[in-house]
DNA sequence: GTTTAGTTTAACCATTTGGCAAAATTAATA
DNA sequence: TATTAATTTTGCCAAATGGTTAAACTAAAC
């Protein structure tokens, strides 16, 4: 027979995810999960013994989410500023699809950040070709020196800051206009990139 | 007489802050507020009638630190980088010192928005002067055309990005070495100043 | 018709917030 | 100094919250 609606587990780890994303795993309630997903507390026990199983269950693919395939663009063979352009696009449209994922991280990373640094290193990313890549960039005279772990910090926190500070940004600076604030993020996917490019290049 | 040991309440206080900076709200337990000021929980309730009442009372100090105080450097009278500089260098030194604030902040900005945007409002903090500052910078052709909201989100996440995504930094990529950490931090105090300039910098 | 997976109801129980009255301490007054 | 009043502190417990489990029920599969 088909499936043609969503199994139950499938039901579960979305609101699960839609939860705990958004009040985090202390302030998620596996009753709200329950009611989220239109079935009982008991039946995610079934599914998953503990709220801790639970969480587990929707974190990895959360996290992995987060981390922006940085090795992936800067190996292929296009110019290093539409590298740039290519890696704050991606993200930047990853982040407006899904806003409460840095706060989420962010959050996870204080409660339990060595189980965190663990999955990291589990999946054996690894930066050393990227790394490579950009210090080739300085070498060649094409960016002023600046290391593989600067680089990315800046882009990654002029990326997500302004999802992570929604509500100051559109509260207090676009007094609480959506609109204002969403274009305020459309103009960032070129903004960002050309801020990087222009602090890269050597006067 | 002079008191030379802290009032209890102040010691309530900062065990409070110490416990919610690191737990959050919802993280955070009255016993362990009470474990750390060495006193008894009743005690707790005696002097603040409840938990709410005690996050109030350490929430509002933390969140203006949180507050780079732009207006101030951006009126006065020094050239426009080292305002940069200045800003840079003041915000980094005081994360420095409270390193789990903005993951603090960004947490509670996540679990009551509107109570924190009406408590910046009730500040009467005004970026206008500020802004006019930036605008007229751009004006001259001294920089690059951008607004003073971009210019101010891009500079808050060049600088706590690192404190928030520490344990990725420090553990990932400098494979929990300490020290590595610190001194990349120290580095950024000029780096992330001189990021900007550069960026802002008309060719 | 028996077994098995899925689901619900109901309850359990640990944790945690918060209240209250008594005890202890300090300050004020006679 | 003795007494009284006010403040601070403690121990204890009520109430609620919230994760977890047991037992019963349903429906599908064999």
């Amino acid at each position: 027979m088909v499936e043609q609606e969503l199994s139950t587990e499938k039901v579960i780890l979305e609101a699960a995810k839609k939860v705990f994303l958004d009040k985090g795993f202390d302030g998620a309630r596996m009753q709200q999960i329950a009611d989220e997903a239109g079935i009982n507390k008991a039946l995610l026990h079934y599914y998953f013994r503990s709220k801790d199983k639970l969480f587990d269950a929707i974190f990895e693919g959360a996290f992995m989410q987060f981390l922006p395939n940085i090795s992936q663009v800067m190996v292929s063979d296009i110019p290093f500023a539409e590298k740039i352009r290519a890696i704050v696009g991606h993200y930047i449209d990853m982040l407006l699809e899904n806003p409460y994922l840095p706060v989420f991280v962010i959050r996870e990373l204080q409660r339990t950040p060595e189980k965190i640094i663990a999955l990291i290193k589990k999946t054996g990313i690894n930066p050393e070709s990227a790394n490579q890549m950009v210090q080739k960039e300085v070498a060649d005279g094409k960016i002023i020196p600046i290391s593989f772990t600067h680089l990315i910090v800046n882009l990654i926190g002029l990326c997500i800051f302004p999802f992570i500070g929604r509500p100051i940004i559109e509260g207090f600076m676009f007094n609480s206009d959506k609109d204002a604030y969403h274009k305020f993020i459309m103009e960032r996917k070129t903004l960002v990139a050309d801020f990087i490019i222009n602090a890269l290049q050597i006067k």
